[in-house]
DNA sequence: GGCCAATGTATCCAGTGGATACAATTTTTC
DNA sequence: GAAAAATTGTATCCACTGGATACATTGGCC
């Protein structure tokens, strides 16, 4: 008897978050409006607020679940490869794939406005990123880097691939280049070679 | 016969202009609203349409102009240094400390939704950036680089610039790091040491 | 001096975020 | 098992925004 939906709809929240995501990797953050969502829905806009009390909640949410699916994409990444230049190589290439792919939602995950659960937010990034840190502790470990302080390098690192995306993402590198910044890229971290 | 404000406002687009930089240095991008501008300069709402049809021309014109200014830094870091490391040190520090003291700013330059005039704005960011690749080409002729392509260097140089502001700007990196990770970039870049 | 284009004004519309009072439903409690 | 309470969604406001259009004022050009 689930026809003729239900006066209670079951999982707004979850499907609130899904059409947000569908949105916002269609057209962007910037267009995202919560009556478009709880309409397409099928709720009024009013009921999306019990879950979301602000649009920048929802926004917020959006990215906690981006830097979540992130961290995952990394931390796989890290177990199916082995031996410190190879794991770099997955990482840098599990990273851009992400970031370009779901151009929109990296945006709205680095954008800087945060709202009251802004905190959230950056536990999620710090928490994606730890294998990429722990990464580098063992590579350090293994002499395979210079014997500068692996967060720093880690991080310059992890700059370097975001500013890549960033470029490709603005247009001002043609995607067809990406492969080889990454090499340009990987050749300046190892260290080697 | 000044007073009283006369029914023209004398220039009104850079007065528009003017304001809505000093809205998006304070408040962001997101929060530019047309109608504001327009009431705190003291003219209808729909005045400032002459000028900018639509919102989306209004931040392209913010971005654009802020490409300029960028550019400028940029080149005047370069004149004002001699040497082929020297130099690149003192575009990485004009570069940084712009997107940092206009961070704002920054993420709508580097925005991916460009309107119309989309094209004027990829324009104004290469022509800010060409003493970039002015500089890494004299370095490549010096021998102070590597033997790889001048541009794709430039362009990662570029992209690690760019990560660093980013993480800096969502928070992820404190900014009295900001100097130690420079100097870790300016290492791995200059190849020597 | 008078015409005409440029520049602002005055008003309208649809859509959005937000807030609040109210109704339907589920859960708890006795 | 029924009444009370908490949950969840609805219905309706408000202020504001971007956008569009018709109208008024002004300044330059002949």
């Amino acid at each position: 008897m689930k026809v003729a939906r239900p006066y209670h709809h079951g999982n707004l929240r979850q499907a609130v978050l899904n059409e947000a995501t569908a949105v916002v990797r269609e057209r962007g953050a910037a267009e995202l409006s919560l009556r478009e969502v709880a309409t397409t829905i099928g709720v009024t806009h009013a009921a999306p607020r019990r879950y979301f009390p602000g649009r920048q909640d929802l926004l917020d949410a959006l990215a906690v679940e981006g830097f979540s699916r992130l961290g995952a994409r990394l931390q796989d990444a890290l177990d199916t490869s082995s031996g410190y230049r190879e794991q770099v190589r997955a990482v840098a290439t599990a990273y851009l794939d992400f970031m370009i792919s779901e151009a929109n939602l990296t945006e709205l995950m680095f954008a800087t406005k945060h709202g009251a659960d802004g905190d959230a937010v950056g536990e999620g990034a710090a928490a994606a990123f730890a294998p990429l840190l722990q990464m580098f502790r063992r590579g350090q470990a293994e002499g395979a880097l210079s014997n500068r302080d692996p967060e720093r390098t880690g991080l310059v690192f992890l700059a370097t691939l975001q500013g890549i995306a960033g470029l490709v993402h603005c247009g001002v590198v043609p995607p067809g280049q990406l492969d080889d910044l990454i090499d340009d890229a990987l050749a300046q971290f190892s260290g080697l070679s």
